[in-house]
RNA sequence: GCCGGGGUGGCCUAGCGGGUGGGGCGUCAGACUCAUAAUCUGAAGGUCGCGGGUUCGAACCCCGCCCCCGGCACCA
């Protein structure tokens, strides 16, 4: 079997790393590390995604270039990485020459095949900077919802995606000055032609079931086209536009290919043996990620004739104290801050990243959770029935006994390989990780059952026989725990005279040799209860300060002032056609009628409304939905996304003020 | 609303071509003392989200409903 490649999500090089990263890539550098003790040729790649508008947005405002943020944290997070035995090959960054050139080859080569198109589209000019406003440098109303909304999204109205020139009112976020539209070329990747090839690409596809199938339901419906060039000059230039940058998801999987290409210099092989000789390639990707993993970067792969990924591998998300992850809202784990610096080890973290839950669920952090899990199933069940069996060899015979392991010890071994090497090739890294515990707990149970301690005082050489056979369980445990726990196990590993390169699963068929024993030490640790708690109050305090920066963003009376609420009574209301939620409802409000759309058609009868006085906002801007106008906004109470109609107290006159 | 994925003892879960619900952690009780108050043995603990149906028999199959997560959508 040739080279193959295994490759992480790139992190984008805009924040310090926290948990959620490590979803990824402790599982994916897990994998490498079984497949490489299986003796496969594995190349492992990353790198810093380093492209996009919110680099060029963050290091503006912290007075830095684009190249000097992302550098600082391209090292912050190599830095992480090397201290969580996460061991790329080679770890590289999309701002490269080599990303840069492969990034303008694959896109001329997607132009010549005729995959790319031009097209006028209107977009936010800002007259004062004299620039085109790319993404979210663009500040408006959002035309579906009219809330005040960024140029790529409307993040605090409707949540929807928006395209490029699709904002009302556009203004510029650099100095706050309205923008205009104005018509500019822009080059499109034509993603549609790719449908077919996608459905069945994706039959083909290995991976797991979360990633293929959100993806087939993509495909299933109606691929668009997609934008490629962005007007920015942080990225990588369009071919034969000075002037244009390609879209940042555009060159960041071609890293992948870069940093094959980078490493390869390096290492003596030529990258194309992987990307244009059908190698075996296989992504690690966070949930988030899986479109650009199984739609458009396999579609640009085929449109410029390189080889396809084999696997698409998605990891759950992370939930921090069962809360959703938000940094925002404080619910984050920073792994260099909260984590190394507060001196927890990093196969502990390791340990329970991979030990959770099944790589496809949603993980949840807490320290107390970690806290225990730790002590109690690593440390208690592994970690002590490596040091009673190395310190009893130590204390009573200080070496490895001479003569043979039992077969029926070689046979459980090899057992439990064929069972672990099954799962990690499924995936499903816990499963694999307690199926290797199972072992350690077996060696407790035999430990225990043949009582060596007695035996030592009455039988040496029987004593002696149990412990070689428990020394063979320890071997077996260095090295089938070692992907999961590699720098404890490379001390235990060494306690028997196994060497680093000798930790490969062809020899836990091989008997543990003889050699003296030095005085072990604990290869495991406990965490103090204090410094869980310790962890755990900062992030709560945290946590905390975050929700009082919310409360701090209370408005004064004459903002509340703002807001045009009367009482209205509801004269019509129907269903819109080819909805299910909407009524167009007429409203009296006091010498006007106004038209309004409320989303109340799933909880109440039209006709049972007519009749109703309701609170009415009256100056909130006009919107459109389903192309009816609704000129202002009904009030109503919402529990779990349900309408409940509120109501005055006793009949008042319509028009009347509420305040 | 639609499309995925889930709802199994306090927690993480196995079981889903039907035949008396397994495991681990925790809890409780014993045992042991080589070992990091570790380890070993045993016990308690479950209306398998809810309601129907098919069947001699359903966690597993069918129908309806509820809840959680994610995506999409018309979230005024």
């Amino acid at each position: 079997m040739g080279k193959e490649l295994v490759t992480c999500g790139l992190p984008y090089a805009n924040g310090p790393c926290h948990i959620g990263h490590l979803r990824t890539y402790v599982p994916a550098d897990v994998y490498v590390r079984f497949l490489r003790m299986m003796g496969r040729d594995v190349v492992f790649v990353c790198g810093s995604d380093t492209h996009g508008t919110p680099i060029v947005i963050n290091a503006e405002e912290r007075g830095l270039s684009p190249e000097e943020l992302v550098d600082i944290y391209h090292r912050h997070f190599q830095d992480v990485f090397r201290k969580l035995r996460i061991d790329f090959d080679y770890y590289g960054s999309t701002d490269s020459e080599t990303n840069h050139r492969r990034t303008r080859e694959i896109v001329k080569e997607l132009i010549k095949n005729g995959y790319v198109y031009s097209k006028k589209i209107k977009l936010a000019y800002c007259p004062k900077c004299e620039r085109f406003l790319p993404d979210r440098y663009v500040e408006g109303v959002c035309p579906y919802c009219g809330m005040e909304a960024r140029g790529d999204e409307c993040d605090q109205g409707c949540g929807r995606h928006l395209e490029p020139g699709e904002i009302l009112e556009p203004r510029c976020k650099i100095d706050g000055s309205k923008a205009e539209y104005r018509e500019q070329e822009h080059y499109f990747f034509r993603l549609s032609a790719f449908k077919d090839f996608l459905m069945d690409f994706l039959e083909h596809l290995e991976g797991t079931e979360n990633a293929i199938n959100y993806s087939k339901e993509w495909v299933r419906k109606e691929l668009k086209d997609w934008c490629i060039s962005r007007n920015l000059e942080w990225g990588v230039k369009f071919p034969g536009k000075d002037d244009m940058v390609v879209y940042v998801w555009v060159d960041a999987p071609i890293g992948y290919i870069s940093f094959t290409e980078e490493y390869g210099k390096i290492a003596g092989f030529d990258w194309k043996e992987i990307w244009k000789d059908n190698a075996r390639i296989t992504h690690f990707i966070g949930l988030d990620i899986v479109y650009h993993h199984c739609i458009f970067w396999p579609a640009m792969l085929k449109g410029a004739g390189y080889s396809l990924p084999s696997a698409v591998v998605a990891s759950g998300m992370v939930k921090i104290q069962d809360k959703t992850f938000s940094k925002s809202r404080g619910y984050v784990v920073w792994v260099e801050d909260d984590y190394l610096e507060e001196g927890f080890h990093p196969d502990h973290l390791r340990y329970y990243l991979i030990n959770y839950t099944s790589h496809q669920k949603d993980l949840n952090f807490s320290w107390k959770v970690f806290g225990e899990r730790i002590n109690r199933e690593l440390v208690n069940t592994l970690g002590n029935f490596l040091y009673r069996v190395m310190h009893f060899t130590w204390k009573n015979f200080g070496e490895i006994p001479e003569g043979r392991v039992s077969p029926e010890i070689m046979e459980k071994v090899e057992r439990v390989r064929k069972k672990a090497v099954d799962l990690i090739m499924d995936y499903e890294f816990k499963e694999a990780c307690d199926t290797i515990m199972d072992l350690a707990s077996f060696g407790n149970t035999y430990f225990q059952s043949k009582k060596p301690w007695e035996l030592i005082k009455r039988d040496r050489n029987s004593c002696a026989k149990v412990i070689k056979n428990c020394l063979q369980i320890v071997k077996a445990l260095a090295i089938l725990m070692y992907p999961v726990l590699p720098s404890s196990m490379e001390k235990v590993a060494e306690w028997i005279g196994l060497s680093p390169e000798r930790i490969n699963l062809d020899e836990l068929s091989v008997e543990v040799e003889g050699g003296v024993v030095e005085r072990p030490t604990l290869p495991l640790e406990k965490i103090d209860d204090e410094r869980i708690e310790m962890a755990e109050k900062r992030l709560l305090r945290r946590i905390e300060s975050m929700s009082v920066e919310e409360e701090s963003r209370l408005i004064s009376p004459e903002d509340f002032g703002k807001l045009e609420i009367k009482i209205g009574r509801i004269v019509t209301a129907e269903r819109i056609k080819g909805s299910n939620k909407l009524l167009r409802l007429e409203i009296d409000v006091g010498g006007e009628k106004r038209q309004i759309v409320a989303g109340f058609a799933g909880k109440y009868r039209p006709e049972s409304l007519v009749g109703k006085q309701v609170p009415v906002l009256l100056n909130i801007k006009p919107a459109k939905l389903m192309g009816v106008e609704s000129r202002g906004m009904v009030l109503a109470v919402d529990v779990d996304g349900k309408p409940i109609i509120l109501s005055p107290e006793e009949e008042v006159p319509e028009g009347s003020i509420v305040r």
